[in-house]
DNA sequence: GATATAATTAGCTTAAGATCAAATTAGATA
DNA sequence: TATCTAATTTGATCTTAAGCTAATTATATC
């Protein structure tokens, strides 16, 4: 249900201490003993509320030797705060008219993704395999340095091939590799399937 | 303390019945039995949720005869969500560059009103007039009819000296009246303070 | 295998708050 | 004044969840 999911989001930010642990985050990933240290709570604490904040999907967790690394998850952050004011204001009506372009980039978006954000299947065309590429991509964090492990684990979120995928995202210039390093290039970088066809 | 009142915004929506109230409210107001007829919920569980989200001024209430009408408020629930936004997601510091109009506006606002939202005094001088006029009246409902009692009611909560302020913002055609029944005029026919000196 | 480190899980206590029925209050009208 | 209607307040029950300590698990290193 839409209701329960909003409520969700809006419990786990209903609370100081795991503001207070986004607000830490903001700067940068921090694994829990150090949160707890500087929020001055205990460890099991420290996990209670990173489960909450994990449900409600606001931040990602990253596992090196022994320590587990906590860090923001921007784009859910902002897409349930957008999602809980179109429910609350009723937003959904009020659309503006959109290029050709732009309903084409939203109608492959409903027919390629599901309802729980996953992709369906990897369009063939180009211009919609580029839409539905850009589409996932927009998820990772600019300036964050992914291992190949953790490309691999991001991509099977949306699609289980993620040799392919991953090997797409090079190929148009989305990412580049170096050292088995994956890192967001910058947009302007981008195979633009704008200009497509 | 900032984090404390974004934390009380998530409080208020972190509950279905609120949530649904919000929502029922969303197609116009409504009264209290209302509400609890409509939820399937007794009166004083209406009257309590009320209350929270009265707190966090996500609604606005109006009384007739001895019946309760609740709405909305539409204005605060946009304000609280980009300032819940901005704190986590470190928005504050990334301002593109602002136009002098801009920086004039900010520092009007800066200025003259307070932390609570309040009025401090009528600039005296014509453009900051304007400007903090113009941040009021934005906090009316488009569409909406109100008395002048409610008018006044409006105004009392940013300055004493409603009388001035609502001719005002008649005057600058923020608002026309007839009968005795205000109403926000569309903003094309405001007078513009961007336009000014 | 033994040890060290970081995180999680289990179990508990306590505080907050959602809900209701019953009693009270506020406002309007006969 | 008496009466009616809608809302609020009171007081009680029940649930959720924040926080702790102690015990356990996971991973890496000696």
């Amino acid at each position: 249900m839409q209701l329960e999911k909003i409520v969700n989001y809006h419990k786990a930010l209903a609370d100081p201490t795991r503001l207070r642990i986004l607000l830490l985050l903001s700067e940068g990933e921090m694994n829990g003993q150090a949160l707890a240290e500087k929020l001055n709570i205990s460890q099991p604490t420290v996990t209670h509320h990173a489960a909450k904040l994990r449900e409600a999907a606001l931040i990602t967790e990253r596992r090196e030797k022994n320590t587990v690394y906590f860090a923001q998850n921007r784009y859910f952050i902002q897409q349930h705060a957008q999602a809980s004011l179109e429910l609350i204001l009723r937003k959904g009506g009020k659309e503006m008219t959109t290029t050709a372009n732009e309903q084409m980039k939203s109608a492959v978006i409903r027919n390629f993704f599901a309802k729980d954000g996953r992709l369906r299947s990897i369009p063939a065309q180009y211009k919609k395999k580029l839409i539905a590429l850009e589409h996932v991509v927009e998820r990772l964090e600019p300036g964050r340095k992914y291992t190949e492990k953790e490309i691999n684990e991001f991509i099977k979120q949306f699609h289980e091939d993620y040799a392919t995928i991953r090997r797409e995202f090079i190929m148009h210039q989305f990412m580049y590799r170096e050292d088995g390093i994956y890192e967001l290039n910058p947009r302007e970088l981008w195979t633009r399937w704008e200009d497509v066809k």
